[in-house]
DNA sequence: GTGGCGGATGGGAGCGCTCCCACCGGGGGC
DNA sequence: GCCCCCGGTGGGAGCGCTCCCATCCGCCAC
């Protein structure tokens, strides 16, 4: 190829990497050679040699079928998207189901695969984040894991929204409220929990009258959760659920129990997830950002790819949006 | 590390790529050496010679946010993501938003950054396929494309289903169907207006009595055209769309009107997304195997990357899922 | 005992690129 | 007019791996 150029392979090398220090002659003689040549330059070589591989790695511990299943990593995703199509890296999707998978990836990664990581829906004890940093790959997290303290971590205010979730029901006058609240060993699950808690708390109630069921962020455990309580004969006038889909799940056996919403029982839910419009009534709910979470991630990581100095933790505001469902 | 383990550079190679001509001595040293020294061996060293990446990229000709905003596309990932993860083949996503990205994918992939690549969403006149399949690149294709003959695709039964939809219409006794058709410049939008028309054809109704109006696929292109069907005075008695969401907008339109879901006018959407469970009624639908078709996709191209024959074109089959809107 | 054969092994060559050093030549300072 | 400096250039070295050839050794047949 250089030789085509008439140049010398250095030459050619530093028109190709845009290097300033080229002679106008020679940077066109290049130029012309790698349109004729249909010359694409050889990426394993290069990364070879620059250690450097121009792909950044999105780490999502779950299955696939979960990973796809729900739109909040759709949305991640398109976040990220964005934002890495502005930049030369190109992303690389991978998700660990079992621990097998993640010890797989750990390898794969650690080793000269990806430049960068990006890591979403973090259990409880899961080493990736540092283990990939101590092998020195900038790493990223979406959402605050719970036990460890990784360098770098994007959240959003799951706290703040929930209270101001419980805020809203309270003003509205309800009284008898329940919470769906989201699995415990996420720090989303934990913080909307401590949200609502803190409006109740603050509107002067007390903390142990607040009604609370577990849930798993599914509709069949809206659905569970609310038709249990029901059963045992209480009877809430409003519904909080930790994540729209249990909201949907709530809804659904209110329905099946004759109650009317938002009449008898208001209902609210977490995320502003598409659902939202599809239900009768449409869902009151907290939107939380998820396609900025995605964007600030990428961006977060870029900085920290090029070795610059980003906060520890940045939390992202959530919103109340309110519909007909309360 | 073929020093740390006292044998050649040759035999460690061997022994990492599984040779069989290998004493277990010199095989046991160098497991033994891999493990002390937390060994990787280097996958940009090794492609280069080798000239394979291990990587499989998936390129979607959307932008981002259609792409994640799609449950149908989240389907298809999980089919490839589920076959991929059983292989040693990591997967590349890639999105097109224009045709500059376009060049820039054409470019990264015709060099050995990918082993094989699978193209979604082809749009017409997209030489993509043509271009790699040149290159020397094995393809797979997703939807038969309108205009280009690509080697391998993989379709769904988009006619037959959607005369199955218009058949049980038929079968309930309706008469005045209306078809809100999907894009025409897609091979699924065509093939379900002409499936359509087979069923109707097939009843011994003329042709050009079945009443069809344009839409997108989207809800809001749904909407707009039940409602414009109704402020002409036309007055159908039921409504096949061509798409789910679109079928979600044509009931919101029906319920504005004053119109009930499925007495005065049965609805049926196509593609069994997720959505049909949250509409009041539930809605009918042709279920099209998304998931199955990602990984079909996925086999194919395992297929032809180890130079396997497989067929030109597979077609998956549909199904009509009755539920209450009809 | 000798020749031959084949399984196991070591290491040279080279993949395509970037890095870096040596070199070349022209313009300005003394 | 000489030297120095610096923008621009060419090419050697080497990144870490696999491929392949030459070699070695032990065993069997004659």
């Amino acid at each position: 190829m250089a030789r085509a150029a008439g140049v010398g392979r250095g030459t050619a090398s530093r028109v190709l990497n845009g290097s300033v220090q080229v002679s106008p002659a020679a940077r066109a003689a290049v130029r012309r050679a790698v349109d004729e040549l249909g010359y694409v330059p050889n990426r394993a070589a290069r990364s070879l040699v620059t250690r450097r591989t121009d792909t950044v790695a999105l780490v999502v511990s779950e299955p696939g079928d979960r990973l796809f299943g729900d739109p909040y990593f759709a949305a991640i995703l398109r976040g990220i998207g964005e934002r890495l199509a502005e930049s030369p890296y190109q992303l690389l999707l991978t998700m660990t189901a079992t621990s097998r998978d993640r010890d797989r990836v750990a390898a794969y990664l650690t080793d000269q695969h990806a430049d960068g990581v990006l890591l979403l829906s973090l259990h409880a004890h899961d080493d990736l984040a540092a283990r990939l940093e101590t092998r020195g790959v900038p790493t990223v997290c979406g959402g605050r894991p719970t036990t460890s303290h990784p360098a770098c971590v994007v959240d959003v205010a799951n706290r703040a929204g929930a209270r101001s979730a419980v805020e809203h029901l309270l003003e509205r006058g309800r009284r008898r409220i329940a919470l769906v609240a989201g699995p415990q060993d996420m720090s989303s699950g934990h913080d909307r929990l401590l949200g609502a808690q803190d409006a109740w708390v603050g509107a002067g109630l007390h903390v142990e009258h607040l009604l609370v069921v577990p849930g798993d962020y599914s509709e069949a455990s809206g659905e569970v959760a609310v038709r249990e309580l029901l059963s045992h004969g209480q009877r809430p006038d409003a519904v909080f659920a930790a994540s729209d889909l249990m909201a949907v799940g709530a809804m659904r056996a209110l329905r099946a129990a004759g109650l009317q919403v938002p009449e008898d029982v208001a209902v609210v839910g977490f995320d502003d997830s598409p659902v939202c419009r599809h239900t009768e009534p449409e869902l009151t709910t907290v939107r939380q950002p998820v396609v900025e979470m995605g964007r600030v991630m990428a961006d977060l990581l870029l900085m920290r790819m090029v070795g610059g100095d980003v906060p520890a933790e940045t939390v992202l505001p959530t919103q109340l949006v309110v519909r007909a469902s309360s």
